[in-house]
DNA sequence: TAATTTCTTGACACTTTCTTAACAATTTTA
DNA sequence: TAAAATTGTTAAGAAAGTGTCAAGAAATTA
């Protein structure tokens, strides 16, 4: 599976050299010429590496950085032209992982792409989480990299909203995740904390997984904590 | 504690430079001017980040990398004058976290290693977070990040304050918590002294673990003082 | 642009949990 | 041993949490 990455660029020739460039390195490549429609683009795809020129207008791009930071570890390369040194402090110091000045080097870049991905494995390694592809469990069958569901060798068809949730309980096969952590997952970090559309998508998910009442259950409340599932078979 | 750094490099002055700017921001720092020494003190003394100027000669320093990334996760920074794209791409490849040009800027230095003890935190709480932290005793096992209670592998549900005061009593095991702590625990400091409520959900734990009377023994009361269970196996 | 799908919100019914009180059982005290 | 204090048990109403539905908004697709 390639990975993905999203290039958050004002500049249209700057942006499509990077794309270029990681599009021949075999990245599957997102783009985005603007911060507010690139976050949405990160919280919905959950790319795995984000490279952004947070120079235009600074200040956003800081506090993109940021915004990320507070929900999510992926790698974060900032990329710029103002190489000056308070530039480079305060866009690490907002979590960036790397800044590079621009014009890079393309096997630089490459190399340090490389670099956060080393870094991200380790991560997900310290984890334990040797990331399954899948969670199966009586007929239920979710794939992850494939964003399908299946029950019993049929493909569901799912929302994005609601393969973002049941994926993230597969994946926490086993552990009560709060509401206040799916929430934060799924709609971000500054979600208000009103659980009623959690409570609507785990009611359709309901519906479309456990039909028939009382036949299989899959998605189990722990009342006041959160939702679970049970461990993958 | 402050954090240890070790600063290899052949050149005198440089070394001095980058020494004294650590000594200021309140490393521990330790030096060497080769490769064969800075690898005896980094095995010792496990140091937190590793600063190196891999160039001179610079065959030895990639190696000097490799070696390290055998056995240790140490963040490794590399200062050198040879800015070519070749040499970034060689000392990133090595296992490099950081390739940074010298002469470099004493702000953007350290807003880097900064953001290398961000990441050796996140591994930290990366490999902390598997070890989901559980008591077990009996067949009793409670896991407290998983919010699950299991008897005899079976799950048992409990209510959020059933399982916060098992919880307590579990993290506590062997030590008798007095009523009051475990009031003030579970309903805040300002909780009324009526101990009804506790009495209650003490009942009811027990019907939920101790289904059998005189089988099995989990919950204790030590009359007079409060309740504990036994210490984990 | 219209049609369709998905998202989001609020109202309300239903279920679970919490809390209190009364009383029974046990332990401690005198 | 009897009285007092403490602890355990039960039941019922109150409070809080959860599931469901429907309607409009927003996004996507044709």
């Amino acid at each position: 599976m390639n990975k993905k990455i999203i290039i958050i660029d004002t500049d249209r020739r700057s942006r499509h050299l990077t794309e270029k460039l990681l599009i021949k390195s075999n990245f599957k490549v997102f783009t985005s010429n603007n911060f507010k429609e690139g976050y949405n683009i990160v919280s919905n795809i959950m790319p795995d590496i984000i490279i952004i020129d947070p120079l235009y207008p600074k200040k956003e791009g800081l506090n993109f950085i940021k915004s990320v930071r507070d929900w999510s570890h992926c790698p974060i390369i900032a990329l710029s032209q103002n190489g000056t040194e308070r530039a480079a402090v305060e866009i690490i110091d907002a979590g960036a992982d790397d800044f590079i000045r621009k014009p890079y080097f393309s096997d630089e870049l490459l190399a340090r792409v490389r670099k956060c991905i080393r870094n991200t494995q380790l991560i997900d390694a310290a984890k334990g989480s040797i990331q399954d592809s899948h969670y199966s469990y009586n007929g239920l069958l979710v794939k992850f990299d494939s964003n399908s569901v299946f029950l019993n060798n049929t493909r569901i068809h799912l929302t994005k909203n609601e393969f973002k949730i049941i994926s993230l309980l597969c994946k926490n096969a086993g552990k009560v995740l709060t509401y206040d952590y799916i929430m934060k997952s799924i709609w971000g970090p500054q979600t208000s904390n009103n659980t009623g559309i959690l409570r609507v998508n785990i009611a359709n998910l309901r519906k479309k997984l456990e039909p028939e009442p009382q036949l299989e259950k899959y998605i189990f409340t722990e009342n006041g904590v959160g939702y679970r599932v049970n461990e993958s078979q």
